[in-house]
DNA sequence: CGTCCACGTCTAC
DNA sequence: TAGACCTGGACGG
């Protein structure tokens, strides 16, 4: 699954779930996977995995004792080094909108698996890439994307747009100056200083790094325990109070309070299918009264996710004074969206499983922090 | 059953 | 800067 903090439990679990075992053999595809076969062969090797902002690589190593005998026929050359040994492969995934690894029994694939690797024990076991969009890409001999940016969280220091959404630059180039630091500080003591005085671009780096500390798989399909976690350290992002709103590309933005003097006029309404939402009201202006932090204490964690579950659409988009209201009204009709998950279908197979229920739209973080107005208010979203 | 929606890129106009 | 690429859950009728 694909965000930033997600990426990069994905490579820590690949790394604690590989950690000492040998993988052997070819390296499969599903038939459906528009993605490129990847031609590594190998009797014994071993996978490891990083990740960078959105992107995750994985390395497939093999084992210097191998005598690779007859894996090389009909393989690329630069494969393979003179000797006929494998060569270690980098691997480069994007997740698209619903990417995620999964170590499984061998004999029992997931649904939506469409490349995977075998393990040289006895039953298999398999690491899996699973995308039940097909969404995601990877690349044979990858390298981070170039022209992508920074990662948040482990490249901290190149991380410094200082540009919060629907605020107008100006406000926050100037705000900027009155941060200003003695300039002969060192760069790391000027991120010990952010650190312990957060602003929004802290902020960037700080909530993801909660994510990752939660443990766990954080959020996505079929982690109840988890997803409930999670869904509970949500402070905005489809928290009942909370206001969205469609930037100019169709992406929601969750927030709190004021959107800024350049949110988006309420007329750009959906594309296509947007007759039934052409919003009668206009955004109403008035400040949501703020859900107290943690206001659910006391109520059961299936109540929390029930509460949390109620869709926004058309003219509810923009959430305003009345949400509080509309969000009791619906509350008693709102189903909940946790379900079990059932059949093993064979990954090759794509055809449509109504047998089988997912949760492809878990929680997410990053609107709300991306949406925040600056100050300490933002971490209570 | 049909419509809307979802954690992201990509690329064709 | 629109669509395109996909599946499947929630919801409305």
């Amino acid at each position: 699954m694909p965000e930033g903090p997600e990426l990069h439990l994905a490579s820590c679990y690949i790394n604690t779930v590989c950690a000492g075992l040998i993988f052997s053999g070819k390296v499969e595809k599903s038939e459906v996977s528009k993605n490129p076969e990847v031609l590594f062969e190998s009797d014994a090797y071993v996978i490891s995995a990083t990740s960078r902002g959105k992107e995750i690589k994985l390395t497939l190593t093999p084992l210097k004792e191998e005598k690779n005998t007859l894996s090389g026929r009909g393989r690329d050359r630069e494969e393979l080094s003179q000797n006929g040994l494998q060569q270690p492969m980098d691997l480069v995934f994007r997740f698209g909108m619903s990417g995620s690894f999964k170590f499984t029994s061998a004999a029992e694939l997931p649904k939506h698996a469409h490349l995977w690797f075998y393990t040289k024990e006895s039953p298999h076991r398999a690491l899996c890439f699973v995308d039940c969009r097909r969404f995601g890409r990877w690349e044979v001999h990858g390298t981070w994307q170039p022209d992508r940016g920074p990662c948040v969280m482990l490249e901290y220091e190149k991380f410094r747009l200082k540009i919060p959404p629907f605020e107008n630059a100006r406000t926050v180039l100037e705000a900027l100056q009155h941060r200003k630091q003695s300039p002969d500080l060192t760069l790391s003591k000027k991120v010990k200083l952010k650190q312990e005085n957060p602003d929004l671009l802290e902020l960037c780096r700080a909530v993801p790094m909660e994510v990752i500390h939660m443990g766990g798989m954080g959020y996505g399909p079929e982690h109840s325990d988890d997803a409930a976690a999670f869904e509970e350290w949500l402070q905005c992002y489809c928290v009942p109070g909370m206001r969205s709103l469609r930037d100019g590309n169709g992406r929601t933005i969750w927030f709190q309070g004021e959107p800024g003097p350049m949110a988006p006029k309420g007329k750009k309404s959906r594309k296509k299918r947007s007759r039934v939402n052409a919003d009668p009201q206009p955004p109403s202006p008035k400040v949501t009264k703020p859900v107290p932090k943690r206001s659910s204490k006391g109520s059961s964690s299936q109540e929390k996710v029930a509460k949390r579950s109620g869709r926004k659409k058309g003219k509810e988009l923009v959430q305003g004074a009345e949400n509080a209201k509309a969000h009791e009204a619906r509350k008693p009709n709102t189903r909940s969206r946790r379900k079990a998950s059932a059949s093993q279908a064979s990954p090759t197979n794509e055809a449509p499983a109504a047998d089988r229920k997912r949760q492809a739209s878990a929680r997410r973080s990053t609107g709300a922090v991306t949406a925040a107005p600056r100050s300490r208010r933002v971490k209570a979203e």
